[in-house]
DNA sequence: CTGTTAGCGCGTTCAG
DNA sequence: CTGAACGCGCTAACAG
């Protein structure tokens, strides 16, 4: 592969002059651009970032660490989160932990390596180990969508306990009383959150010490569908399940169907994160849906503002809020088509 | 932040020392690994991989090339490559070309600057550019998904002349004549294929002309809600719809649904691309489904096979063939539920 | 407007 | 088993 030397001796002048040309920086005239540019197309000479960065100590890189990239919140927030950093001719390199703090960790400690500028993070767990490292580091992070506790940084993120709050009251607003949640894991504050919501519900219609309708597992489909059979074989069996993702509401629907009930006429069901609508055959969940997108756009300028010392000195805490939004799988009064194709609306 | 040299100092050694323990490379006695590891930690030591990579000339980094990240498909694609380069001690970088050549060329310029060893592509277009850039740099490539014309390349895809045949066959075999197809941008190899087996199928029927049943658009959910509008509008009525991929049948649905059309009922529908289960309120479509996942993986070996020198010298071109998922959307003596629950099934 | 010198942090080469 | 010298490709700082 040419070098920057072979670019200098075929234009005929110094490496430092090609050099100027590529990063438009410093003086140079229109003639010895021409000639280096025409050098660089005539060898095919590709700069190489790993010496420049080396050299100037940056890599106009951010990493984003994501916790599960099946997710379409997630993979909407990756595109925020890409379309803010290109923008500022950034490139974002992602990952995937998979809900492991040992796999964040090891991510965590490449990117670092890699020499990446910024770091926004979904963390997988309430250890501020990563935080903490990246910081001794000097790498500025953001956490995105989660609390971390005992640490101070940036961060950005919805109010969970406030979405899942609203869903519930709507449950109850429906006239239901005994209302199912089913938790993400314990640990992981957006789950933590959400179940402070639905207490907060429960405990204004007098419920307080409802533990038996708690359950918590983890983010996923196959859990959604083992805490519901749980939940409906409760006596008296509870009229409506509160599912705390996308995941676990599509698992509890299965699971529901599975026993032979009805969604919303046997049980009532409501869900946190939306799906996009290009990935569902057919809209039925009502749930309360997190602006994925601007979240990432906020949390990335947020962060390429600390890069550029632009950033108030003081930790930034941003907090978006979800929105409401009703289906059929609420059921109740609020839905009027109570035909056999209501699935197919 | 410390480097080598001062991790070096500490430890009472010389930076190669050093560099040794920590690449566990040639030989040093046990006293030593422990005094430089101590020193590491004590110091917070980060290995620094520009300076390695601008030595050794690797990054064990791989880039991958996505057209979409917010299709299921690419994010099964994304899980695939990276469990099979992260067992090989290999880190990969995502983008996002959101089926743009200019933005590909743009990618593939950062990623070749950023020296990754290897490149998996999915093309946004038909232009054998970016392949030839990478391969003119010396940087391997493997292409996945669909096809490039005019280039040598390893390759891995699925067989779409064959899955789209399987389908018209099959809403053949269930009585329909009159399928209109919802197809892909021409151009986009999985589009063409996806086409030729759907004429291929209409031909053994003896329909060969039928290109007022035939339209092209994008890959979006909004494409094949435009484009089924137009099909419907047809007369006589076509009785079947076939949708090149995941999201053109569910915009699809969408379009039939506006129009009071039931489906299966008034109009069959099958498409290409399966949903993720744990996306799918109710599995309803009738698809080919492609193995995401073990296609990734295949392609990603193969990369790393090339870069271990292991891959034979040929060219590679590895096809996998789709499975038919029938569910109640292309409807049929073959689903027997008459019921109008059958959406809930 | 252009060039020289030096060094970013690491690992290869060769010598002990 | 350990180390000294050198250079990977690039650019900051200074000279001219």
């Amino acid at each position: 592969m040419p070098t920057i030397q072979d670019v200098a001796k075929r234009a005929g002048v110094a490496p430092i002059t090609v050099s100027r040309v590529i990063n438009n920086s410093g003086y140079f005239s229109e003639e010895t651009r021409e000639r280096v540019e025409a050098a660089i197309a005539e060898l095919g000479y590709v700069p190489n970032r790993l010496a420049r960065g080396l050299r100037i100590k940056q890599t106009n890189t951010l990493a984003l660490v994501l916790t599960d990239i099946t997710n379409p919140f997630f993979t909407t927030l990756a595109r925020g989160v890409e379309d803010a950093a290109g923008e500022a001719g950034f490139t974002v390199t992602f990952c995937n932990t998979d809900e492991s703090e040992a796999k964040e960790q090891k991510y965590l400690e490449v990117f670092l390596q890699q020499q990446v500028d910024g770091i926004l993070l979904v963390p997988a767990g309430s250890s501020p180990d990563s935080v903490h490292t990246a910081q001794k580091n000097g790498t500025p992070v953001v956490v995105i969508d989660r609390r971390v506790p005992d640490v101070s940084t940036d961060s950005v993120r919805c109010d969970s306990e406030a979405g899942a709050y609203k869903l519930v009251r709507l449950l109850q607003d429906l006239g239901h009383r005994r209302i199912a949640m089913l938790g993400g894991p314990e640990g992981i504050s957006t789950a933590d959150d959400r179940l402070a919501g639905y207490r907060r519900a429960m405990a204004e219609i007098g419920q307080t010490g409802n533990g038996d309708l708690v359950q918590s597992g983890s983010f996923t489909m196959s859990s959604g569908y083992e805490m519901v059979k749980t939940a409906v074989a409760k006596t008296p069996r509870p009229t409506a399940i509160f599912a705390a993702n996308n995941f676990l509401a599509i698992g509890a629907l299965r699971g529901l169907q599975d026993c032979g009930l009805r969604v919303p006429e046997d049980v009532a069901l409501v869900g946190f994160d939306d799906l996009p609508p290009a990935l569902t055959t057919f809209p039925f969940l009502t749930v309360a849906a997190q602006p994925a997108y601007d979240l990432a756009q906020i949390a990335t300028k947020l962060l390429l503002a600390r890069l550029a010392g632009e950033a108030p000195e003081t930790c930034q805490e941003i907090i978006l809020q979800t929105e409401l939004i009703i289906r059929q799988s609420s059921g109740g009064s609020l839905i009027r088509n109570g035909g056999c194709d209501r699935s197919l609306e």
